[in-house]
DNA sequence: ACCTGAACACCGTTCAAGT
DNA sequence: ACCTGAACACCGTTCAAGT
């Protein structure tokens, strides 16, 4: 975009590019993604960014308001289906799409399970889901539990999906069956699926209950 | 136990009582319930059993295996229910027993978030759900369906009963209404169930479509 | 065997000072 | 208006020293 400025005003220009809260914020956002939420701290950041870490509360109130803002961010990169789809249709497709994205932020749900689900970003993706329902003649109170349903169900399977089990934890574990099989045998007994299982096939196979659930309950 | 001591002796008895993994990890819990988990440091629960900071990691080997068996304390207090019921009955009311130990504990949820469930108490209370599960008929695969099902779906609602809506919150969301109108008309529309709703009744609803759902599945 | 004191390497955040 | 440096009040944890 730049390519045809001086190779000198070009490294000039993206060094001295001034900080903004969404500049902060995406950066927060490639910090946490590649390091983990747990290392992102203002001090890093402000690294990051080529600058002092007190330079940041020029642009974002404090930490938790950055977190916010990141949550943000992430909600509002869902994809919203477009066409006339089905409501169950569309929020099997709404349901993927958050996992999928919540997948590429595995950060996402431990943050929004310490901050809470309060911002725009959130607001808005929740209004559309609320939308939905509504369209699909859902009442007001009955829309309310759908959401709740959904929204635990989401939050529950992505979590899940994030906690990443790393390699070590299941060699630990496998090393640990001998000894469940003694104590825990139903565990020990189910430890493949627990150690295999596609957090995505259990999320639609969940989903699918859900929506038998709800549908079997509006009319 | 000590009634019969003399009076001096008492309070030597109970001011040296020697520390365990047990008292340390019992007193964590207490702490935990009266100031919040984001308060709980080595260092004020070292004051609070009158001892430096340090001293306790000669019981515990570090912070988080101290959260580790806060954990487990809290799931061994879950309350099983005895008799023969039906696995429905039983899912029931071992669900509504999680809720109100959780309700107890209202740090147990988020803490589970960040450490995991892989504590022996943790394990002994999934055992016994899957071997209801098992005892209803359902194969090792749908057990692993339908436990995964039932612990999202109620660690989902124990954290969001647990998020600790205060009078404040309630105070400035009404605040943002008017303009919640404008944006997010849907979720405007249905402030008065998200403020009031009773988080149990929300659960057991929930709970009630997901049994039916596994039920539907198990023939 | 258990407890202590001092220290290390971090945090988020404030504030006066610079430009 | 934005950035910096030094400081404050905390963390978890290590380690040598005490008893």
């Amino acid at each position: 975009m730049s390519a045809s400025l001086p190779y000198d005003e070009v490294m000039v220009a993206t060094a001295r590019e001034p900080l903004t809260r969404d500049r902060v914020i995406e950066a927060a956002v490639v910090f946490a993604d590649e390091h983990g939420v747990d290392d992102l701290s203002m001090r890093k950041l402000g690294a990051e960014l080529g600058v002092e870490a007190m330079s940041l509360y020029n642009h974002v109130e404090n930490k938790d308001a950055m977190l916010d803002g990141m949550i943000d961010f992430v909600f509002s990169t869902i994809p919203i289906p477009d066409g006339d789809l089905d409501w169950r249709d569309h929020l099997r497709r709404l349901g993927r799409g958050t996992m999928t994205n919540f997948g590429s932020h595995p950060w996402v749900v431990h943050v929004c399970m310490t901050r809470g689900l309060l911002g725009p970003g959130a607001l808005r993706f929740m209004d559309h889901v609320l939308g939905v329902l509504a369209d699909a003649g859902f009442d007001d109170e009955s829309a309310h539990h759908a959401w709740q349903m959904l929204a635990s169900h989401t939050m529950g399977y992505a979590f899940q999906a994030s906690a990443g089990v790393t390699e070590k934890d299941h060699a630990e574990f496998e090393m640990m069956i001998p000894r469940l099989a003694r104590e825990v045998p139903n565990v020990a007994r189910l430890a493949p699926f627990l150690i295999g299982c596609s957090w995505e096939d259990e999320y639609m196979f969940g989903l699918e209950i859900i929506l038998d659930g709800l549908k079997a309950r509006l009319k």
